[in-house]
DNA sequence: GGATTGACGTCTG
DNA sequence: GCAGACGCCAATC
């Protein structure tokens, strides 16, 4: 609703992750300095089901694909992620690592 | 108006 | 190295 609010700025954060690459909660939050990791879960939350935010893209900071039960359909979030190229292992991500992209990396 | 929960992360034991 | 507890803010019941 409020266009200051700080989730705002995690949508566009999500909205600019390269295809193929996946980034964390933590690295988001630390980015734009909310105070807590959790405020980005809410935001992504909310994102999720009125906007048409890539939050497949999103994960914990182990890789794994916490909210995919969350979603419209859990199976979308791993079909999404496989279609962009990310291999995904019983709902984690492979060579996370490899693929995790850091906001701090490209930002604004 | 108060209590609980929620897509997590980090520290300490 | 693994497990458990705490902290943070906001929205919903």
């Amino acid at each position: 609703m409020a266009d200051e609010s700080y989730y705002k700025d995690v949508f566009e954060l999500v909205k600019i992750i390269p295809i193929g690459r996946v980034t964390s909660y933590g690295a988001i939050s630390s980015c734009l300095g909310l105070p807590s990791p959790r405020m980005v879960g809410w935001a992504l939350y909310r994102s999720t089901i009125n906007q048409n935010i890539p939050a497949h893209r999103v994960v914990n900071s182990s890789g794994i694909l916490t909210g995919r039960l969350n979603f419209p359909d859990p199976t979308m979030m791993q079909i999404l992620l496989e279609k962009e190229g990310v291999v995904v292992e019983k709902d984690k991500v492979k060579d996370f690592k490899k693929i995790f992209w850091d906001p701090n990396e490209i930002e604004i």
